[in-house]
DNA sequence: AAGGTAACCCTAACCGTTAGGATTTCACAA
DNA sequence: TTGTGAAATCCTAACGGTTAGGGTTACCTT
């Protein structure tokens, strides 16, 4: 119940990201299917119970920003301007969310990712779990009432729209046409 | 290259029945994870290594109708009488579907199911295959001339509807508003 | 300074899955 | 009929992710 201060929770963050950044690096040096939970174990000093401790399944130590993704979904909708149309800023929000999972620098990432079945199947199941919270945020937002069918439907949408965009030619150009379906759909659900 | 005939070939087959029967019958009887690989084996009386001669993993074990599942989908597009437009002949097949998997003698296996993480896992990502299958069918047909994406989007929108529709309180209703939704996305892609 | 507990460690095991290689069963043609 | 090739099945042993059990250390609070 007392509010935590301190060493205890940096040295537990340390630790977890240690475990993070160690896995990261064996897996893109080596292949995801080639380094073994003991290994990164071994490497990040730690015993194989402390990297489950902090990591829920080998899979999630390569999504290790899931959280953030979640939160910034749910926030372009619950901290939008007051009136602002929901579309347009869940719009917006996706397609900065593309640009960031096809920047430069991600590339070997999801190389691996979509070279590894398993992760594929991880990433998919989590977007899922994005698609809930995101459906749970129109859901709640006063100004909106629709049904929770037509929250969760136009949340899953979204979803598709990043899911798609991000493995397309044109990622931008993707984001924006799915949006436009996706606008559509949600205009014929108006109460 | 020969026309396989006969007794070989129902054999396998009877194999590969007894050992989903089983399956089936044991998960439903003790719980999916109660129930293990092994246990499944010596109940059908074959080798472990039968079963994933069979079947590609555990979860498989209860998905046994994918294939159909997938053609059926397919079909609906490839199938429907010429002219007649697209979105109905899919919304049709989804409702279909859907009936099938809410039916009375389902819910057991829909419990077990939802009760797994594992189950529900394997679901999201079968049911992308599809969304792939069918994307390709729209693709193909001569007579819709949509982008790639719109036909990819479309394709896991109507993935979406069979989704929501089968967790849903009143699935037939469900399907038809995701499919008044996916109605208006379609005719926003119009060339 | 003492007690409680969160974080961590070690070991051994469980279970899904696969490799390797032997064995049986069937299809087909000589 | 019988020989031959291939498909289906089998057995054993292992691999790798994951967890249980129970002990140690380090921090926080009082």
């Amino acid at each position: 119940m007392t509010e935590p201060s301190g060493r205890r929770e940096r040295k537990k963050a340390a630790t977890r990201q240690k475990i993070a950044d160690t896995a990261l690096r064996l897996f893109l040096e080596r292949g995801y299917d080639a380094v073994g939970i003991r290994d990164v174990a071994a490497e990040a000093d730690v015993a194989v119970t402390t990297v489950f401790a902090h990591f829920a399944s080998k899979e999630a130590l390569v999504f290790e920003r899931d959280q953030d993704f979640e939160q910034r979904l749910t926030r372009a909708v619950t901290d939008r301007p007051p009136h602002e149309p929901l579309i347009p800023a869940l719009h917006r929000e996706v397609q900065a969310l593309v640009r960031h999972c096809t920047a430069e620098g991600s590339a070997p990432v999801r190389r691996m990712i979509e070279g590894s079945p398993a992760l594929r199947e991880y990433e998919e199941s989590m977007s899922l779990r994005h698609a809930q919270a995101l459906a749970a945020a129109l859901a709640a937002d006063p100004h909106l009432s629709r049904s929770a069918t037509a929250c969760r439907a136009t949340a899953r949408f979204a979803i598709d729209a990043y899911a798609l965009a991000c493995r397309a030619d044109d990622p931008g150009a993707t984001v924006d046409e799915v949006f436009r379906m996706i606008k559509a759909a949600w205009e014929a659900t108006a109460p």
